[in-house]
RNA sequence: CAAGAUGGCCGGGCAGUCGCUGGUCGUUUGUUAUCUUUGAUAAUAAGCAGCUGGAGGAAAGUCCGGGCUCCACAGGGCAGGGUGCCAGGUAACGCCUGGGAGGCGAAAGCCUACGGAAAGUGCCGCAGAGAGUAGACCGCCUAAGUCAGUCGUAAGAUUGGCCGGUAAGGGUGAAAGGGUGCGGUAAGAGCGCACCGCGUGACUGGCAACAGUUCAUGGCAGGGUAAACCCCACUCGGAGCAAGACCAAAUAGGAAUUCAUUGGCGUGGUCCGCGCUGAAUUCGGGUAGGUCGCUUGAGGUGUGUGGCGACAUGCAUCCCAGAUGAAUGGCUGUCAGGGCUUCUUUUGAAGCUUUACAGAACCCGGCUUAUAGGCCAUCUUGCGGA
């Protein structure tokens, strides 16, 4: 098992973000982040990072925070294949330390997690599944 | 040793582990092309492994200056912007170096938007009589002229007033048209003189800004403000790597050719004609996307030479980030710093915590601003010791 994050794995065009903004399958938010997901019918998951200079200020720490959410996301790659996340940051975020980041963003994997399993098994049960349909770019 | 001044440097180190990204070489697989066709070679894409490079002194603010790219451009003027003591350095600058002047400091040293106020215009609140070809509020004076009184035969003397004189003194103000002294006067006044100061012209030194205690000359007219207009000198085309060049899906639309065509629709009373409409191929423009631009440069390091210096130059040597939904990192251990707490006479020990400001985006030269902590050199002053 590999903990690799190559290009693959990210989110590299305009219309990728797009997709996912369009209907988002899962929302998992907290008071300093946002974790949108939809699925990618691909074995494998894909992420995409907006941290936006209004809600961090200082180009360091924005770095520090996307450095911080690739490692935890290379960390959980394996539990959250099939869909792809945009991460969005809210206002406060970069006043946590790396020690803090690391907790919370363990915790909203864990939740964006918990619930793909519950929503695979709903669109198990239901006959309709209008999302195959649709090729997997737009 | 203490206080201060100037210039320069560093801005966490090491190890393990898991990643990201550029280069290189090897290898595997796919695609394409060529040929000497059970394969080989080349190009290209993806994966894997090895080796190797990977943020800053400010990468920041985007305030100046240049390179580079595209656009514009006969030449000159006007308008507008910028700069502003002198000389030098530089690709250039609003930068730097050296010098001058003025100011601050006991000194080392520091600061200065430092051209022109006799080219013109404007403005100068409050206070004050007066604020700009000055001015009479208090004060001082009553010489000249004149009126009245007193004394006197008269000439005249004297007192008070009018008309006035006066910038010495008081007062106002940030500022009141040189200062001190003597003469002078009715009282005064550069009115006259001496010294000081100032202006102008020589002379001397200096490339120059400027200085001079050298000479002559002017009684001194001419307050401030040009980060007010303005004048003078020099200087400036515009936009920026999202510049710009190239490749190029899908969809829509365009052009050409061929086919279908004596088809359909419109125009028209009708025919001809004209326009629209079908299919295929090709072409050019061009969006998504991609490639180049993209890092070898006014380059770094060492050393010699010239120069007070900024800097210039010879030689040797090195290649030192190139990402693009945007890499240069995460975690652990350890060492070295900083802070706090406890113990300890000090030295020190233990624990906890923290590690400044801040992230390349075409590239350079500056400026400005932010910055925990630390190091080095030179100089000044004070104290102590030898």
């Amino acid at each position: 098992m590999t903990f690799g994050f190559s290009p693959s794995l990210r989110l590299l065009k305009s219309s990728e973000f797009k997709r996912v903004f369009d209907k988002a399958d899962i929302k998992v938010s907290d008071k300093n982040i946002l974790i949108l997901a939809r699925e990618n019918h691909l074995e494998i998951p894909r992420v995409g990072l907006i941290i936006a200079k209004k809600n961090v200020r200082t180009a360091v720490s924005r770095n520090r925070i996307k450095r911080v959410i690739r490692e935890t996301f290379r960390h959980s790659q394996h539990s959250l294949q099939g869909l792809d996340y945009v991460v969005l940051a809210r206002k406060g975020l970069g006043e946590l330390d790396n020690r803090q980041l690391h907790s919370l963003l363990d915790k909203q994997w864990l939740r964006a997690r918990k619930r793909s399993a519950s929503l695979r098994k709903s669109d198990q049960s239901s006959p309709k599944k209008p999302d195959r349909a649709r090729p997997p770019v737009d």
